[in-house]
RNA sequence: GGGAGUGUGGCGGAAUGGUAGACGCUGCGGACUUAAAAUCCGCUGUUGGUAAAACGACGUGGGGGUUCAAGUCCCCCCACUCCCA
């Protein structure tokens, strides 16, 4: 016999089993409970990497657990297929981007057939196959129909060398092309947006109903929402009849305003500059408009500002303030300008400070100097002063009397404003889904009707990187007769951001072969939501608030009726490789270069090397190919470890001798099923068991209980797979293997482990004469009676520190635990000479003894 | 600056307020072998003590507190990570 299993020849016989045997097809019958597993699908790279293996395997082991459990399971898997990578592969390579696609789809689905996942591929589907984009531009059309997809001006990166518009990851942190290497400029372009911001509130007040979220990603979901509550407030300008409107949180300031803030881009900065300000405005514009908006409002950085000339009147207190112009304040967000308050405002105060504005006290802590000179930006609520009538209010009861006052004069009044802005999805790329709409010279935008979807990418492209979208230099693709009038009419040329492609795929996977529409209302409602959804963090904001987004768009539109598409979600952590790094050099040293690891040093140069774990990534020579590691191992293996290392929200460091250490562990179980296979076990359970039966009874319910209790609460698997390995030391243990109740904990560890490693679990299984798969036997149940012991270990303390631990009968009452500890040799001397005060005893657990000396 | 989180042996990590370190890795010692691989057995927090034991003290980032009992609960501090600014 080989001492090693063989794990290859295994894993490919029974995954060509599985697949022609249908078993990971999804159940029509409704009669069982459902369960929907889902990993959010990869952009097909072309390369599987060790973070995907961690996420569908953590899917994977859920999908197979739940249909042991007896549910109807959905365990889908797509491709995020859309996006930069493929058209840079067609500037660079000159593949188009559709067939460098489908190439890297035909290798990865490979790669994830070979890990051994239960994913029913008759539900694959690929965002950038015309049967799926059809759909995307169709809910887009549903979008445009119900009002939530408009066109405004917006800024683009604009490279001016190549003269092309780049995405924001193709800009440097210093602001420059990645292909270029131009300053990018901020340029006006007319760009499609979705009107996220009518379901802020929404989405804000359904965080409460995800129980089964994160907590931190709650928070960050509601951060990014960024609710406040305050007021909308009107200053005159003077002079003119125009009014600068603000939004401030804190109207119980507004007496303390020294000076308005407008944008740089305010529509009203051109009208309320002066002719001897206007040159310096102008350059200070046109400064700013070079300038990234996380450079404008980096808190870091110093907060530039000049005056126009123009001014306002408080008309709280009719006192005129000058108008400012400043790189912080942004159009797009509230009403692109603000007031000044820099006494109690930290960032006015470090600007009016900066800028030599004068700062006027109007909140102070009680039994506070109003004259005092405020040394920084006093920010608690405190009592009003020098504000008219209100002086003498608490200003946290000023908010709502100020706002009350304002309403009644007919200048301002209470808001509430969200930092969310409307979602911006006009992409000027090719390798995208085309926005499917018409722009007509007489009848203006125009919806591509139903019937002629999808428009389709065309595949007559060249790629340069340079110039305008490759879909807007195909003359013969953009010119088409208006739907609606037949007069000559330009395609919309914008493509649209992935993230659409993404935000319903989900609802995709519960119909996902119908042609006739996008899903069946019935068949969505019936799948949806996910039970559990399971990806990276790094999808913690965007991913899931559009997804959460679309779907209550969806459902007010009647295309199906829940309200939030993940009921649970597991942020799974990264897998990191072991680093090294030349402190001196600041280069990164291949593991394979590095001679000794216990000492490690820079072969080039012979610095000692720093030694770390990070995310695996090409550039640091710390990534483990999953090839290498199924070659070597196989699938089980690497599932085992990757399981087994941390808990599944913590980041994993790879580590090769722990892999081998789960190889180890197969292999043992291989050889403890062995011994029962060739001598085979007969007879009846006794009704009386040995002391050993008894024993192993009680580990293998045990292991069952664990088990069972890690996987329906947290998806604890690393402590599972812990179980695992002591019910196998107890099998190895054992001392009555020819019982069958050996039997029994050899099939029942089999079966805890079928879904973690599921060919060897199989391959066990049917050595033992098993015709039926594995995979849908039935989840063990445990049996409380087998847990039943006859004597426990009682700790015995004095003072709370452990001196003893005896054994007692389980059955043992309150006053026999204490007489039996107190009978305790080595608890004597520490009794002897004191005055006992109390006695705690807890059943099962302990007596603890407070003594005083006598 | 605001928010969230983490901190336990040489390492990854376990511990409903009740025996801290399960399970595994590493390391050391031993068995098997001509030898190696594989496999099996034992030990492996620090420290005192002993010929070896027995036995004891200390120990969950630091300091305080609540409790018969604290890794776990409360307060303060430190370090690191992430998110937002």
């Amino acid at each position: 016999m080989e001492s090693r299993y063989q794990a290859d020849a295994i894993e490919s016989k029974w995954q060509q089993h599985w697949a022609s045997a249908g078993l990971d097809q999804t159940p029509d019958q409704t009669e069982q409970p459902k369960f929907y597993a889902l990993s959010m699908f990869p952009y097909p790279s072309g390369n599987l990497h060790m973070g995907h293996v961690r996420n569908y395997v953590i899917t994977d082991v859920i999908a197979r657990l739940k249909r042991m459990q007896g549910y109807r399971v959905l365990h889908p898997m797509g491709w995020d297929a859309f996006g930069l990578p493929a058209e840079n592969a067609a500037i660079d390579r000159g593949v188009a981007p559709a067939q460098w696609t489908h190439q890297n789809i035909a290798q990865m689905r490979q790669q994830l057939q070979e890990l051994g996942l239960s994913l029913d591929w008759q539900r694959e589907v690929a965002t950038c196959f015309p049967d799926y984009y059809k759909w995307t531009q169709w809910l887009f059309l549903q979008f445009y129909a119900a009002g939530l997809a408009y066109q405004k001006e917006a800024a683009v990166n604009w490279d001016p060398i190549d003269q092309t518009v780049l995405a924001n990851e193709q800009v440097d942190s210093e602001g420059k092309s990645w292909r270029s290497g131009a300053i990018v400029e901020r340029k006006l372009l007319r760009q499609w947006f979705l009107k996220i911001t009518d379901y802020a509130e929404e989405l804000l007040q359904d965080l409460d109903k995800l129980s089964g979220w994160p907590d931190r990603v709650k928070t960050m979901q509601a951060n990014w929402i960024g609710k406040s509550v305050g007021a909308y407030l009107e200053f005159p300008v003077v002079g003119m009849d125009e009014k600068v409107a603000v939004f401030t949180t804190r109207p119980d300031t507004v007496y303390g305003v020294t000076y308005v803030v407008l944008a740089p881009e305010h529509p009203l900065t051109p009208k309320v500059t002066t002719s001897d300000r206007a040159e310096a405005v102008d350059a200070f514009i046109a400064e700013v408009s070079q300038t990234s908006e996380q450079e404008r409002t980096a808190e870091d950085k110093p907060k530039r500002g000049i005056p126009t000339g123009g001014m306002v009147v408080n008309p709280f207190n009719g006192e005129a303030v000058p108008i400012l112009i400043a790189d912080y304040v942004l159009y797009e967000y509230g009403t692109g300008a603000v007031m000044g308050v820099p006494a109690h405002d930290a960032r006015d105060f470090k600007f009016a400070t900066q800028n030599q504005m004068p700062i006027k006290t109007v909140i102070i802590p009680e039994g506070g100097d109003a004259d005092a000179t405020l040394e920084a930006a006093y920010t608690e609520p405190g009592i009003m002063v020098n504000s008219g009538d209100f002086d003498g209010i608490p200003s946290t009861e000023g908010k709502q009397k100020i706002i009350e006052h304002a309403e009644t004069q007919n200048y301002g009044k209470a808001r509430v404003q969200y930092r969310l802005r409307d979602w911006l999805i006009s992409r000027q790329r090719y390798w995208g889904c085309p926005i499917p709409v018409i722009h007509c010279p007489s009848c203006g935008t125009v919806p591509v009707p139903d019937e002629q979807l999808p428009v389709e990418l065309p595949s007559n492209v060249e790629f340069s990187g340079r110039g305008p979208s490759p879909l807007a230099k195909l003359d013969d693709w953009v010119n088409v007769p208006c739907p609606s009038c037949g007069e000559p009419a330009k395609r919309e040329t914008d493509t649209m951001d992935t993230f659409i492609d993404s935000s319903w795929y989900f609802l995709r996977y519960t119909d996902a072969q119908n042609t006739g529409q996008a899903f069946e209302r019935d068949r969505v409602n019936d799948w949806m939501a996910v039970d559990q959804y399971v990806g990276g963090i790094e999808h913690a904001i965007l991913h899931l608030l559009y997804s959460r987004f679309f779907t209550k768009v969806l459902r007010d539109r009647g295309l199906l009726n829940f309200d939030e598409p993940f009921s649970r979600l597991l942020t799974q952590g990264m897998v990191q490789g072991i680093t090294y790094k030349n402190p001196v050099t600041n280069k990164y040293v291949a593991p394979a270069d590095v001679a000794d690891p216990e000492n490690p040093v820079d072969p080039a140069t012979g610095d000692a090397l720093e030694v770390f774990y990070e995310k695996m990534s090409k550039s640091k020579y710390n990534g483990v190919d999953p090839k290498a590691v199924l070659g070597k191992y196989g699938a089980d293996t690497a599932r085992m470890f990757i399981l087994f290392k941390a808990p599944p929200e913590k980041d994993l460091e790879w580590d090769d001798a722990d892999v081998e250490g789960q190889f180890r562990f197969l292999n043992r179980v291989w050889r403890v099923v062995q011994g029962v296979i060739e001598q085979p076990i007969t007879g009846e359970t006794p009704d009386k068991l040995s002391k050993p039966e008894k024993d192993l009874r009680r580990a293998i319910h045990t292991a069952i209980k664990e088990i069972t209790e890690d996987l329906d609460g947290d998806y604890q698997f690393n402590t599972a797979v812990s179980e695992l390995m002591k019910l196998n030391n107890a099998l190895t243990d054992a001392k009555c293997t020819n019982s069958p109740v050996y039997q029994e904990g050899i099939e029942t560890l089999l079966k805890l482990l079928a879904p973690f490693a599921p060919h060897l679990a199989e391959e066990l299984w049917s050595q033992l004469g098993h015709s039926d798969s594995i995979h849908q036997a039935a989840w063990p149940v445990l049996d409380e009676s087998a847990l039943v012991v006859d004597e426990i270990p009682l700790v015995v303390q004095i003072m709370g520190k452990k001196r003893d631990v005896i054994q007692v009968p389980a059955s043992a009452s309150k006053a026999e635990l204490e007489a039996l500890a107190r009978g305790s040799e080595k608890v004597q001397p520490y009794l002897e000479g004191t005055e006992v005060k109390k006695v705690i005893v807890v059943p099962g657990k302990l007596v603890n003894f407070v003594v005083a000396k006598k």
